[in-house]
RNA sequence: GGGCGAUUAGCUCAGUUGGUUCAGAGCACCUCGUUUACACCGAGGGGGUCGGGGGUUCGAAUCCCUCAUCGCCCACCA
């Protein structure tokens, strides 16, 4: 067998990938084992792998298999998200290239083209996903809007309204007077511009002579003021509340009201109330039930509200309005303002806070079981410090606006049959809203021709707040056997920015469908930045392409160099040369393995000292990390456990074990040392496989026979066993030891392969066992025990052992001398801090014992070094 | 503006109730090395007054106060 001195995963990776699917290893079924189960965060339908992507999927991939070879059921649920916005957006800008405007086509036609699109480009992340490892069950993959998807969204839908939790309100939105359309959050840039501050006077009724002055920077509002709000601490106006003021130019009466938004530091601390046109003033609104009176057209030119001035644009309404305001001696001052205004990414356009009717979910009820998990410890967040996060929004949560002017999604379920506001049905479908408006309207002539459905979609987070639940049809059909089966999952893992958005919604929609946790543990992963610290993103071209990423230095590589530095809740810097890291790692494996295949064995040899001591070292060594590795994971220190088992193959495995047991040139190895070497070597394979899943099963079919039901990915993965730290620590001075004599080697320019002669002080305290260990890698042909110091040697010290290499005519005894005296000088001032401590009694006495006794242990050891010093300079 | 969190070696981070091994790891760096797995390597080495200041304590990277700097979330003030 010829095998290359470079791993090249290239070809490895799809092959075993095939071999794992051919052979439905990922595929889960209800069975008597318990069960482990993830539910992916879905990802857009249409979307394509990126960075997040790979650290999330990885860390999933590392948990799910980790818990197959622990020997649970493990089902790891695949599925792609509708993404209604994006996806709408996607397919609008499609058909826009091709001519074509959304407005044009009917609902049904716009569908038809967005679904060709999804078919089109759906699903490509999830094949991406294979490249990287996933061990996903495929079988299972769901998609938001599949036919049972969004039967389970309709019926939760229907449910929340029959329990009197879904309603209809307005909620400001930001209009684009340009486009004529509302616009995202995200779509709207805020900047300080230039603009003027309006006082002006409303005469109080009943007050002759008197009035309350505001100030605004919209006067052009005017026309739609329905209250003027001042703070109920402020004295100046406390005579005021409860009067009513008259709206300049509109002469309408409005309520003088006391609320604490209004800030009795600013302006003149009475401000005018707009409800329909600014959202602060939209909440003082509702407390106080004021009237709404919307003043603007789409294109906002005054309607028939603004009286005199409909018609005409706001812009030229400002200016307009103050010259009258002037005019009929309302207008106090006019001061220059800078302020925030917010503009259409799209158009520029000023946005027009504009109300719009819209469908909510009341969560201030919904919301207290998933607060109540948290804080029971019920569900855990990883790390602990979102807590704070978590509790801060789930504690002022606000009702959920769950409606969205887009085709592309679940569509509402209500129906409407008249033009009142209340003249609507919510049912799972229109024959049964057909049956429910004749009875709700008492018409029993309403045809189905005589109903019209909402033309609104939902929220796609409406949808994935379902997602444990309804991937398992435990919305439809709660007593199914895989649902009985999966759900509680067991981890999540997601990105903190959807904390709300969609973890917090899953509980809340778990406990209120099943009375149970969506999950136990969710992980909150960071984002993945590149080197200078900036988020990577399409705009910036920050972002390597994954998938060419794999392709170059293969997927495991790229997972170990994710995992590397990506401690839970931190943000991970993403840097090449982590992968390069990982792909150096898989490597060193390779070529370990490599090193142990090209040993012949000699079934009739004795199994040397060396190999005995060597192997039973490095299994205590082995299951300490083991230990190490399994607390590790129960915090989430995914990295860490990484680190841990990166160390032990290259550090414990590579550089010690291998080095130790490796028979001399030409000759054969024992059959015993060999067969136990492919053992610790199998199950170095099985610790590391999670994390390096390509290149574990690769070599593990060097080692093992395989057959469907002995690969790697479903072997048993080892049992942590009881440990020696004693023997582990001997071993750790022996190794102290060989490092030194390498040090005098490189210092006296001895080479390594020239035996040297190694003698040690007879009070040692290393047992004989070390010995043969010390031999083989320090290259000495004898250990000599003496009584004294030894002259013209190198001489160091391993704790209070004192270990010479003789060294005729190399050795610089004046360098030696300084070399003692320096170690002396350091020794005594350390154990005079010692000194000082223990002579301190309120130490001794507050201290605990085991602190106290350490103290002591401290003291003595200084003391027996300080006296082989001396011995050694002279000094007695 | 409100809330939360961070600041430890050049970089990324550990450091679990204050006390063995408390100043660590990986990478990077420096020196030497083509020795029969691997130069995608081996051996050896240097490097931090734990952001500044103050306090509590026998004892502080760890607890408290304060200042500075940086992040994140929310609200973005008429």
């Amino acid at each position: 067998m010829n095998i290359p001195t470079k791993y090249d995963p290239s070809n490895i990776e799809d092959k075993w990938y095939a071999y794992w699917m051919k052979n439905n290893y990922f595929h889960s079924e209800p069975d008597e084992r318990e069960a482990y189960t993830i539910v992916i965060p879905p990802p857009n339908v249409t979307g394509v792998l990126h960075m997040g992507h790979m650290l999330n999927n990885t860390l999933q991939d590392v948990l799910i298999r980790r818990a197959r070879m622990k020997g649970y059921n493990a089902c790891w649920v695949p599925g792609t998200d509708h993404a209604s916005i994006a996806t709408e957006a996607k397919v609008v800008a499609k058909l826009q290239g091709e001519g074509i405007k959304k407005e044009d086509l009917t609902r049904e036609d716009f569908l038809k083209h967005a679904w060709e699109w999804t078919h089109k480009h759906g699903g490509i992340i999830l094949d991406q996903l294979k490249k990287l490892g996933a061990s996903c069950d495929w079988e299972r993959t769901k998609f938001t809007l599949d036919d049972d998807m969004y039967e389970s969204v309709i019926k939760v839908f229907v449910d929340l309204y029959n329990k009197g939790k879904i309603y209809r309100g307005f909620r400001m939105v930001n209009w684009d007077p340009v486009a004529k359309t509302t616009v995202s959050d995200e779509e709207v840039n805020y900047a300080d511009e230039a603009g003027h501050l309006y006082y002006v006077n409303y005469t109080i009724i009943g007050e002759e002579g008197k009035y309350i002055q505001i100030a605004t920077t919209r006067p052009e509002t005017i026309l739609g003021d329905t209250a003027i709000a001042v703070s109920p601490e402020n004295e100046k106006y406390a005579a005021f509340i409860g009067k009513k003021a008259l709206v300049p130019i509109a002469n309408r009466e409005i309520p003088i009201i006391a609320d604490d938004y209004v800030d009795p530091e600013f302006g003149t601390g009475a401000l005018k109330i707009t409800p329909a046109h600014d959202p602060n003033d939209k909440e003082i609104g509702e407390r106080h039930h004021l009237e709404i009176i919307d003043i603007f057209n789409e294109d906002a030119t005054l309607n028939s509200n603004g009286l005199h001035y409909q018609g005409k644009d706001r812009d030229v309404v400002k200016k307009e309005i103050a010259e009258e305001l002037k005019e009929k001696g309302f207008l106090d001052k006019i001061e220059k303002y800078n302020h925030r205004v917010g503009r259409s990414e799209r158009t520029n356009a000023v946005i027009e806070p504009r109300l719009s009717r819209q469908w909510f979910l009341k969560m201030k009820e919904l919301a207290q079981p998933a607060i109540d998990a948290i804080k029971n410890e019920e569900v855990k967040l990883i790390p602990k410090k979102f807590e704070n996060t978590y509790f801060h929004w789930m504690d002022n949560v606000r009702d959920w606006n769950i409606s969205r002017q887009l085709w592309w999604g679940h569509r509402i379920p209500a129906y409407f049959y008249g033009e009142g506001e209340n003249d609507f049905v919510v049912a799972e479908n229109i024959e049964n809203a057909l049956a429910l408006a004749r009875e709700k309207s008492g018409n029993n002539n309403l045809q189905l021709s005589d109903i019209k459905q909402d033309e609104d979609a939902l929220d796609t987070w409406f949808s994935s707040w379902l997602w444990p639940m309804s991937v398992f049809n435990g919305i439809l059909d709660p007593d199914n056997k895989d649902f009985k089966y999966y759900y509680p999952t067991n981890d999540l893992v997601t990105a903190p920015e959807i904390l709300f958005f969609w973890v917090a919604r899953m509980m809340i929609a778990g406990y209120e469908y099943t009375g149970k946790k969506p999950f136990e543990n969710v992980y909150l992963t960071g984002i993945v930045r590149d080197k200078l610290g900036r988020k990577m993103s399409k705009s910036l071209g920050n972002s390597p392409d994954p998938i060419k990423m794999m392709e170059e230095h293969g997927a495991d590589a790229v997972r170990v160099g994710m995992l590397l530095t990506s401690p839970a809740g931190n943000d991970l810097p993403f840097d090449m040369d982590l992968v390069m890291q990982g792909r150096n790692f898989a490597n060193k494996i390779w070529n370990g393995f490599r090193l142990v295949k090209s040993w012949e064995t000699d079934a009739k040899k004795a199994q040397p000292e060396y190999a005995k001591t060597a192997i039973k070292w490095y299994q205590n060594k082995f299951n300490e990390t083991l230990e190490g590795i399994e607390d590790d994971f129960s915090k989430y220190r995914i990295s860490n456990a990484l680190m841990r088992i990166y160390k032990l193959i290259w550090d414990d495995y590579s550089s010690w074990l291998l080095e130790m047991v490796k028979p001399a040139f030409g000759e054969k190895m024992d059959a015993k040392t060999y067969a136990q070497i492919i053992e610790i070597l199998e199950n170095n394979l099985k610790v590391l496989h999670p994390f390096m899943p390509f290149i574990t099963e690769e070599i593990w079919q060097y080692i093992k026979e395989r057959t469907p039901e002995t690969a790697m990915i479903i072997s048993d993965y080892p049992k942590q066993q009881a440990f020696d730290e004693v023997y582990i620590a001997q071993m750790d001075q022996v190794q102290a030891v060989i490092s030194n004599i390498r040090k005098v080697r490189k210092e006296k320019n001895i080479p390594q392969k020239e035996a040297i002669k190694l003698a040690v002080l007879e009070n040692e305290k290393i047992q004989d066992e070390f010995a043969s260990i010390i031999i083989k890698m320090g290259n000495v042909s004898a250990i000599e025990k003496i009584k004294e110091p030894m002259d013209n040697a190198g001489a160091f010290r391993v704790n209070l052992n004192e270990y010479f290499i003789p060294l005729e005519g190399l050795v610089d005894e004046a360098e030696e001398l300084k070399k003692l005296t320096e170690e002396l000088k350091y020794t005594e001032g350390f154990l005079k801090g010692v000194q000082k401590k223990l002579s301190n009694e309120r130490f001794v006495n507050n201290a605990p014992q085991k602190v106290v006794e350490m103290e002591k242990k401290k003291e003595a050891d200084a003391l027996e070094k300080i006296q082989i010093l001396k011995k050694r300079l002279g000094i007695d």
